[in-house]
RNA sequence: GCGAUUGUGGCGAAGUGGUUAACGCAUCGGAUUGUGGUUCCGACAUUCGUGGGUUCGAUUCCCAUCAGUCGCCCCA
């Protein structure tokens, strides 16, 4: 019985490793437009630090975490998501001190959760994500919103939603979480038993219950948006300026509410709305997480970020058709005939490699014919044949394989006619 | 954690309680003793996820188990 892969894990082979470098690619070009500069941090971090960063009530922290013990009886685990450790290692750095202020950071590397596979959730998945640490300026909430949509425009995506909510800052959440409760708590019995448990833990998220939709409390509850004290309103109104004028359409929802606790202010999603995406349709959340820095035992620091999954963006890209081209073919198949022609073309292979040009040869014995056909399926531009008759005439045969012409040439200048042939 | 669904060669996929498990693609060989993408011919599953049960007999029926896929909760 053979070994396979673990459970809500991925192999990401040939053929689709080449979508993925592009992705990275697009993404880090974007990131030095943005003067975001790349952070890598551990993959495993002390399980102290999702508590108390990611929150103890989220359901990241309850049950999807992969938490173990050390030889040393520490408590590690393999990070969930990448803020935490971004800030940690933020604090632990004293990024707070470095001359260009605010510190713009971006990740991009494998997330580990806990849970059960399906269309667009995997247990080991990859994050891209960017933090903008040290400036309170909705501005930059604007910067960071905008730079993920470019992300995904540049990389061809069209049917995509942004939508946007204010959570407020501490005191309009107190004010709204108040009412929430004021609202729901008389008739809390007649919800279902998620909720109930959400009216004390997280009344927020009652509102996104997907089962109580349809109840007359639902549509009747306060929303945030009435709540938001004179401060926490202006920045949400700045930072929808902000996006209008750089002319990125957005929804707002006022019951947009994040999974992790460290939010306010500022929340984001990105969603697609191409036909059949699955269930989940979220590609990108983010938001501001003033408060963050402190609670990891750093100087006040007011921060926002958001995080894709490179998993999901490419079953958008699926989903919406759109095709990365993958690589071309190669420059030149040496094709040799026979044990001494076998052994002659090692070293010019070598050559042709060193020269900058692409090149395979044989390596299972295989006769003409079959090096032709592999040549072919290797998409090779020319095929070089060399048997018994051009070692004996110091010659090499070079067959174009677009239009079938051939041409002897000297072995000696083999390598510079290709050289000129490629150009 | 709960629910639905699927599990046949490298891949896709048909099939039946009974002795030889279709077909397509791919691969390899040959027709062309040194030349590809076309065509033709040939080869390629002691075996139908695994374990157990029913049966004279199971890939096909039943049970269990494992795995994949999708959905619920929630998220990327």
């Amino acid at each position: 019985m053979s070994i396979n892969i673990p459970r809500g894990t991925k192999d990401i082979l040939p053929g689709e490793s080449e979508r993925w470098q592009y992705i990275e690619n697009k993404a880090r070009d974007i990131c030095r437009n943005y003067q975001y500069k790349e952070i890598r941090t551990p993959i495993f971090e002390h399980t102290e630090l999702f508590q108390r960063g990611v929150g103890d009530t989220t359901d990241i922290v309850q049950k999807e975490m992969y938490t173990f013990e050390d030889r040393g009886g520490r408590s590690l685990t393999l990070r969930p998501e990448g803020t935490a450790s971004t800030v940690r290692s933020y604090v632990e750095n004293k990024m707070f001190g470095y001359p260009s202020q605010p510190v713009k950071l971006y990740y991009m590397g494998p997330m580990f959760r806990y849970e059960r596979p399906q269309a667009g959730r995997f247990r080991q998945f990859v994050q891209f994500g960017v933090e903008a640490l040290g400036s309170k300026d909705p501005a930059i909430d604007a910067e960071v919103i905008s730079m993920a949509m470019e992300i995904y425009r540049e990389l061809g995506l069209k049917s995509l939603k942004l939508v946007i909510n204010s959570l407020g800052d501490k005191e309009s959440r107190k004010a709204h979480r108040e009412a929430l409760i004021a609202h729901f708590q008389p008739r809390i019995g007649e919800f279902c038993h998620d909720c109930q448990s959400r009216l004390e833990k997280n009344p927020m998220r009652i509102l996104d219950c997907k089962k109580d939709r349809e109840h007359e409390l639902m549509k009747t509850a306060p929303d945030i948006t009435g709540y938001l004290n004179e401060e926490s309103a202006d920045y949400f109104a700045k930072v929808k300026q902000y996006l209008t004028a750089m002319d990125i359409e957005f929804i707002v929802d006022p019951n947009l509410v994040r999974g992790l606790d460290y939010y306010n202010h500022t929340a984001f999603e990105i969603m697609s709305s191409a036909e059949g995406f699955g269930a989940i349709t979220t590609l990108c959340g983010g938001g501001r997480y003033n408060g963050l820095v402190e609670e990891i035992g750093g100087p006040e620091t007011p921060g926002i970020g958001f995080a894709f999954s490179i998993e999901r963006l490419l079953a958008a890209l699926d989903a919406e058709g759109v095709a990365i081209q993958n690589e071309e073919g190669i420059d030149c198949y040496l094709a040799a005939l026979g044990e001494k022609a076998g052994e002659y073309t090692v070293g010019l292979l070598h050559e042709l490699r060193q020269a900058g040009i692409s090149a395979e040869r044989d390596y299972l014995g295989r006769k003409v014919k079959a090096q032709f056909k592999a040549a072919d399926r290797l998409k090779a531009k020319y095929v070089a044949v060399l048997g018994d008759d051009e070692l004996e005439a110091n010659t090499i045969t070079l067959k174009s394989m677009a239009d079938g012409g051939q041409t002897e040439v000297p072995l000696d200048d083999f390598i510079e006619t290709f050289r000129k042939i490629k150009g």
